[in-house]
RNA sequence: GUGCAUGUAGCUCAAUUGGUUAGAGCACUGGCCUGUGGAGUCAGUGGUUGCGGGUUCAAGUCCCGUCAUGCACCCCA
């Protein structure tokens, strides 16, 4: 291990070079997916007031009364902790959505966002206190349909990055806050009694959040659990209508699913359809991504009631999935050419020719310290540079230069000019990297990315 | 917040159960090869054994504390 001083926080993690190309690679997919379906990219503040979480996603959930960050000043008027670091996005999207009056924009809104969001508890694998979330909201109308193509977007993303295979879509309708407020009630009545043969921990459950005694992993609880009264006994004929609705598009994108009645979600907005996906190996605590409807939300933070429904997704459980399935990104940083050069006047024209070369879209390495020839070959390898340009003394006395392939082996010496073109004819023209500007046969090039 | 495990070189790991100066592979730098990379070979750089205390003639090894990391619980993406 490393003996310097400093090292980065708990639970965060450098975001590395070789990290970046599995980031990139699935922010990519994810706008990708979010173009083609219309959503417009959001970015709500990394902090809010403290409050919009507190109401939003409910005060007496975990991740409100011991993982929130808090951040301010202290000794001014806001105090240390009258901001918190977001948790989530769902919440800072919904007061956006209120306050820059979206209700007035073209019903549903559909906006998405992708940044890192934070909790402070104890890290394990796949939880970090810095993480990054990809987040779908659909806002304005709720119906079966708009839950369904949510499902079906980020389903694509998770097939688009190969791991939809090892993942299955957990399904559920949790009907209204009062219908689970009347099961709750039921569900409390029905342990009356039995307290005694419930675990310790799950007897604490059953008054702080009784819902999650149904997904509890205590084998005594599951069989007190097989004569409970169940939550969809207590669903309206709407809600279970809505429901079946929503399963036939389902089944009608193809998209396969699994219903679980013992599905519900930790944030107290939700509402209706929830949804999640599980690793198929181990199950919920490594969910990879999860949301569903949320009707009285914005309500909730002061706008008019609108319906809502979302999606948010673990990018660094999505890599870990990637990584365990092998599916390999693209690397984008592959260096097309390494220039190496030897004495003084090769350098000064070997500084300009990097520039040139860079210019028409080459990603380009050049050795310009005072190592030598050898060395600067060794590092053109170590690169994986697929060509090397050598300039020498006799070179720029001949006015040629020498091209050489790296995988090959082979090298070749020819007039300084060529070279160039040479090599956009080596590399493609359609390969050279350039970002909207006008590229050396005046046309616009794609920005890709 | 609770429990269990682990900390030795940049990385992966040794060190005969407490015994000389803590080793190896990979990586890095250089030589063999005066202007040409990958393979081979030889050499070199790199350590307060996480930190602090204790037991002992003697601690990388045992004990206590602390910090960090990993995993599980709680909870969650």
């Amino acid at each position: 291990m490393s003996q310097s001083e400093f090292r980065s926080p708990k639970g965060t993690h450098d975001k590395l070079p070789q990290d970046h190309q599995y980031m990139t690679y699935i922010k990519k997919a994810v706008r990708h997916r979010a173009r083609q379906a219309g959503f417009k990219r959001i970015d709500p503040p990394m902090f809010e007031e403290r409050a919009v979480f507190e109401r939003g996603i409910g005060n007496h959930t975990d991740i409100v009364e011991k993982e929130l960050f808090s951040v301010g000043r202290k000794g001014t008027e806001e105090g240390s902790d009258a901001y918190a670091l977001r948790p989530e996005f769902t919440a800072g999207i919904c007061r956006a959505f209120i306050q820059h009056g979206m209700q007035e924009l073209p019903q549903p809104v559909e906006l998405y966002a992708i940044g890192s969001c934070f909790r402070y508890d104890r890290p394990q694998k796949g939880r970090y206190r810095e993480f990054n979330q990809f987040d779908f909201e659909v806002i304005g109308l709720s119906d079966p349909s708009l839950d369904a193509q949510l499902i079906n977007v980020t389903y694509q993303i998770l097939k688009d990055l190969q791991i939809i295979d090892r993942l299955t879509l957990q399904i559920n309708n949790i009907g209204t806050a009062e219908n689970r407020k009347e099961y709750v009630q039921a569900l409390k009545d029905y342990f009356i009694g039995k307290e005694r043969n419930l675990p310790e921990l799950d007897r604490a459950r059953l008054q702080t959040n009784p819902l999650r005694l149904l997904d509890s992993k205590e084998e005594d609880t599951q069989i007190l659990l097989k004569r409970a009264p169940t939550l969809d006994q207590f669903l309206s004929d709407e809600s279970k209508k809505y429901h079946a609705t929503l399963l036939e598009y389902l089944e009608a994108l193809g998209i396969a699913y699994i219903e679980n009645p013992l599905l519900v979600r930790g944030l107290d907005y939700y509402n209706q359809t929830v949804f999640e996906y599980w690793d198929q190996s181990t199950g919920a605590q490594n969910a990879v991504g999860g949301g569903g409807r949320y009707d009285s939300l914005i309500e909730l933070l002061g706008g008019k009631p609108t319906p809502g429904v979302g999606f948010a997704g673990g990018i660094e459980r999505i890599m870990w999935h990637m990584k365990e399935a092998g599916v390999a990104p693209p690397d984008k940083d592959q260096v097309d050419v390494f220039v190496a050069q030897l004495g003084p006047e090769a350098k000064k024209k070997c500084l300009v020719l990097v520039n040139e070369l860079r210019n028409l879209g080459f990603h380009t390495v050049g050795a310009l310290g005072e190592a030598s020839l050898k060395s600067q070959m060794r590092l053109a390898d170590r690169f994986q540079a697929r060509y090397a340009l050598l300039l020498g003394q006799m070179e720029v006395k001949e006015g040629t230069i020498i091209l050489k392939d790296m995988a090959a082996g082979k090298q070749k010496s020819m007039k300084f000019e060529k070279a160039l073109p040479e090599l956009i004819k080596l590399i493609g023209e359609e390969n050279l990297d350039t970002y909207a500007i006008r590229d050396h046969l005046g046309e616009f090039s794609d920005p890709g990315e």
